[in-house]
DNA sequence: GACTGAATTTGGATCGTTCCAAATGCGCTA
DNA sequence: TAGCGCATTTGGAACGATCCAAATTCAGTC
């Protein structure tokens, strides 16, 4: 048994490690890497040979500072904990992935603190570009701050605060909040409601305001009034829900039905009605935002509007690379379709 | 008004820059910026005002060149669409944040294949230490080839076939699946069940070999007979479980609980009891495994076992920072405690 | 065997930072 | 004023890759 030199190395291999072994030089080997046609057949060979010998990995950060690239992207979630963003980010981190790129993640957890550490330390590590999910609150000044003119933005989700025409160069991909509210609600006065409450969310966040929008258009539409007290605010989870349930029912006429802001807020505006002795999707009913998981699962299921998250993170991450391919189009604003699904959650109004 | 030096800059602002523009060396600029206290008062302020100036941005991939060192770690997943991955992606991403780490993410979707993949591309980018959640079937071998020995890695809630004495080298932060599943199994005792089926998993995966010992030995320490038929196999989501619901009753005696692989199993088996006019939490009670945020909400509400995944996830990252610390150190097998929450689904049985 | 054009190979500078040993400046004392 | 110790500052060589222009090898032709 021929005794190799297996000395246990604990520095890391490089293309001069591997040169030295088969007598070429640097620049071939980098050559062979990165499949030059250039390369004789045989010498491709024996550096191919050696790299597996010495079990070379290849160090992108060295390329990338020489060739002044970046292979990453940076994603910035206001919160990953939620289902929502969770299929976003994997689907993002799939196409990215298949494009070559790695994906450098950050959670703020609605925190605009936070999501201003986060991109300054994301942005120390160069990337490409940043798909940003912005907390709420955030505003455009400190993001162009932290982020720079130069690095390519995709805007998810949400619309950040004081934006002007200076910083507004920045791609977008929004979801259709005000029509997809307006399906909900135009479900809602079909199934005979006349006293539709909008409930959740909070007045200054954008996603809410065009809910909000659309809420109001079918209503107008179908030429319903609406009562001030059918416009509760809340923090879009499911707790603050639960609290605030009470308030749908303080004034006259009471409502019958609620267009909710998100499936969070539904779902505890559900458990709410519970505790009141009024049974959601019998008594009253509602619809959510979003659809996740937990909608299809909750007695009763919830109607709600999808956004197939996982497919809205991969075309986000389509954006920003053809975004890469030509920095100097113009600005693009993509409002994905939602759709409605409807479940046992909506039911016609008890005297119907 | 006094007009700055403005023209647009489209190349990047390095240390040289700084250095010019104040009249220091290269060397001193970088003195400043790692806070060192060789720098005179005056010089400083006078570098930190051209900085400011000039808009720099730390180049953070140099520097690790030159210092041969990495401020990235590799979170690879399984599945991060699964909430319980994604709140322990974010308790990662937390942790690692406040120690300076940045995250480089990588979904596997339970993908050898893709797993290999993963781990090559974010290899190349030289992360410091990674924490991987193996893809199911994922073997130590591969995982080594790709990962090397030189990296830490820290195995998080799966082990991996086909361990060796040579490459069981890595630390890891495992649940307590057994303790887990016996709490169950001890509690549905408690309530008076006598027949008490496993249900859901796969025979090789070894979470589900060590929660299947757990309600073994929960079973045998109460001195009940385990019928072969209910062992109830099926993939680890709640449609396959949905299918497999009948099994349970092919044969006598059947069984008036089950103990759940984990959730989505058991919220799966929830909608096959219903189909079949079996009401669970009455007629049949069931424990799951995970705590995810559908458990709390479906109906009935789901008795399980909790995890606190962002915890975990927390955890995980300091274990690996840990490690960094004192690479030379004894691997550790970690296993955190897991609480069994009792809810709804867990009834006793019809007879009692 | 000298010459030519194409196919390969290569040294050395470079990306933006840090390290290191050596140089510089400064205030004091003798 | 020379000499000393201390606090600052600095040039130039790394880190591991890529680029580029120039050098080398290789067939094939006359």
């Amino acid at each position: 048994m021929a005794m190799e030199s297996n000395a246990p190395v604990h520095r890391k291999i490089t293309l001069s490690d591997i040169a030295a072994g088969c007598n070429v030089s640097r620049a071939t080997v980098s050559l062979v890497l990165r499949g030059s046609p250039l390369v004789g057949k045989r010498t491709r060979a024996r550096v191919e040979e050696e790299l597996r010998q010495q079990g070379y990995v290849y160090n992108r950060a060295a390329a990338n500072l020489r060739r002044r690239t970046s292979s990453s992207i940076a994603l910035v979630l206001n919160d990953l904990a939620n289902p929502f963003f969770a299929e976003f980010a994997s689907g993002v981190d799939e196409a990215l992935g298949e494009a070559g790129y790695v994906t450098l993640l950050g959670s703020t957890g609605e925190s605009i603190a936070r999501e201003q550490a986060v991109l300054g330390s994301l942005m120390e590590h160069g990337p490409a570009g940043l798909i940003l999910s912005p907390a709420e609150g955030s505003d455009a000044a400190r993001v162009l701050a932290a982020v720079g003119a130069q690095t390519p933005l995709l805007l998810f989700n949400r619309e950040l605060g004081g934006e002007t025409p200076e910083n507004a160069h920045w791609d977008r991909l929004m979801l259709d909040n005000q029509r997809g509210a307006r399906l909900a609600t135009e479900h809602l006065i079909a199934l005979g409601h006349r006293h539709i409450a909008f409930f959740g969310g909070h007045r200054d966040s954008s996603s809410c305001r065009e809910r909000h929008a659309g809420y109001t258009e079918a209503m107008q539409a179908a030429k319903l009034p609406i009562e001030p007290h059918w416009r509760v605010e809340c923090a879009p989870n499911r707790l603050d829900a639960v609290a605030q349930c009470g308030a749908l029912f303080f004034g006259t006429p009471a409502p019958t039905a609620a267009v909710c802001y998100n499936d969070a807020v539904a779902l505890g505006l559900m458990l709410g009605l519970y505790q009141r002795g009024v049974q959601p999707g019998r008594d009253f009913a509602l619809t959510g935002f979003d659809d996740i998981a937990e909608a299809a699962l909750s007695a009763p299921p919830l109607t709600t509007l999808t956004a197939t998250p996982r497919a809205r993170g991969r075309q986000a991450a389509e954006l920003l690379l053809q975004r890469l391919q030509e920095p100097q189009s113009a600005p693009r604003r993509t409002i994905a379709s939602v759709q409605l699904v409807v479940r046992a959650s909506s039911c016609p109004p008890p005297t119907a």
